[in-house]
DNA sequence: ACTAAGTAATGCGATATCGAACCAAATGGA
DNA sequence: TCCATTTGGTTCGATATCGCATTACTTAGT
């Protein structure tokens, strides 16, 4: 970003963080849905892994803040994931405005392949950064979207 | 990713790399976006700075190439930016096939308030992490960025 | 209990994204 | 030169994404 305008240099650097960032996520993304069977794509992909690292029974609204979709994305994806049988939505007890997603064995056996499917592509790269600097820039990541995670109020 | 299934360590890491990176992503791309003008995506944005970044005359399949997009995608963000009077496409001398998009100066103001736009966010998280850091960040993106690059043939 | 405000989810319409098929021009052998 | 193949770009159709408006239920204040 080497010509950007008169702005702050900190500024300036960050602009071309995300700029990698960016990138990477595409490129990320596109390896990822690569690895999946045809019609799903990464969202219906993290969304089940999601309910499987934090529990399942979370609602739309939960899932729609935890990835910071709006609501109506996480309907249509939801609705993606309910038609193949991946998830089964049931109404919340606590709330019957409110839904709950569960997930099936279908559900579970599909993350477990998707998983085993994309691990050669990681494993294959895997000496670009040895674990140290992979562990290093996963926890300042996580300190910068935690930040900006708190900062959109 | 604590309970991914019985894969290897370094791909676990990658894994959880790849996750915060687009979680990451995800929230950059919606502080941009709330800043742009109505109407605009961040690819519109993307493609106007690369082209001051890399001169203007790239052809549409060197900006899909340079964005790692389909070129339907890319003929779709070009549309949008030529409707609205920020590029122009002329043909290629060198390849009837081809074009070139060259920017207007609309194109050109565009970017600059859509930069002076984003830049107080940016300097807001400026603290986050400081420069050494963010510095250290984007090497090590880089390195990665460039591995994955070369790696889709 | 009643009402106003807030919250969960969806329906709808406008774009965005992208794969498959297509056309036209360029290229590289026979 | 001719033709098969490759390359640059668009069209078309299927989803994905998301803002706006709507409906149903909940909560808070009186």
């Amino acid at each position: 970003m080497p010509d950007t305008p008169d702005t702050h240099s900190a500024t300036r650097l960050y602009f071309e963080l995300f700029n990698e960032i960016g990138i990477l996520s595409q490129l990320s993304r596109a390896l990822f849905e690569a690895r999946l069977p045809e019609g799903l794509v990464l969202p219906h992909f993290t969304v089940i892994n999601h309910l499987i690292r934090v529990q399942d029974g979370r609602t739309p609204l939960q899932l729609a803040r935890a990835f910071q979709v709006p609501k109506t994305s996480m309907t249509h994806t939801l609705a993606g994931l309910e038609k193949r049988g991946f998830v089964t939505m049931r109404a919340n007890p606590d709330d019957a405005r409110s839904k709950q997603v569960w997930l099936t064995d279908a559900g579970r056996t599909f993350r477990n392949s998707a998983i085993a499917g994309i691990a050669p592509d990681l494993a294959g790269m895997a000496d670009t950064l040895d674990s140290e600097e992979v562990r290093a820039l996963i926890d300042k990541l996580a300190i910068l979207r935690k930040r900006m995670d708190a900062a959109r109020d």
